[in-house]
DNA sequence: GCCAACGTTGGC
DNA sequence: GCCAACGTTGGC
């Protein structure tokens, strides 16, 4: 199976690209929605392809890029009291929640979330149409115009 | 900060 | 198993 593209929603102001820059490596922890969960943990493959996007600021825009590191492991952060995504069903012998570790390869000029709804080859990316889910596969077509869109700022 | 979209929970 | 109530996400 060829390598595939994904896109990640984060909130910079919790972990941003120019994290991820400094840290190389992150495990995208924090996950807890099923259909996010089960793209991450069925069909996310290392070296699988990554945009990152943050989300909840004035424009979000696709800020980066990265790559899958490691395939989905159960998320350490459901077993943890203290973290915030502790989930008390959840159990070592039954994880319920997945995450998968990527590697920072580059940043991209901003590609806006307008942009992109501007754009009518994109607009029905799933980025447009499930605006709320966080983890999502993007379309080879639709990844060869966004990486364009980058090359031009 | 508001609120639409939509996922989850729980009573029946 | 339905669906109302509730909670969360995320654009604006």
């Amino acid at each position: 199976m060829a390598a595939r593209w994904w896109l990640l929603k984060t909130e910079p102001d919790e972990f941003s690209i120019d994290d991820l820059e400094s840290t190389k490596v992150a495990g995208w922890e924090g996950v807890r929605n099923y259909q996010a969960r089960n793209f991450m943990r069925d069909d996310m493959k290392k070296s699988d392809q990554v945009f990152i996007y943050h989300s909840s600021i004035p424009s979000p825009a696709i800020v980066g890029v990265a790559i899958v590191d490691r395939q989905a492991y159960p998320d350490p952060t459901q077993f943890d009291p203290q973290s915030d995504y502790f989930d008390e069903k959840a159990t070592p012998q039954e994880p319920r929640w997945y995450q998968v570790d990527v590697r920072f390869q580059q940043k991209l000029g901003p590609i806006t979330l307008s942009e992109i709804k501007a754009h009518p080859e994109l607009e029905d990316m799933m980025l447009v149409t499930r605006s709320r889910l966080s983890v999502m596969p993007v379309e080879d077509k639709h990844a060869r115009i966004l990486l364009a869109m980058a090359d031009e700022t």
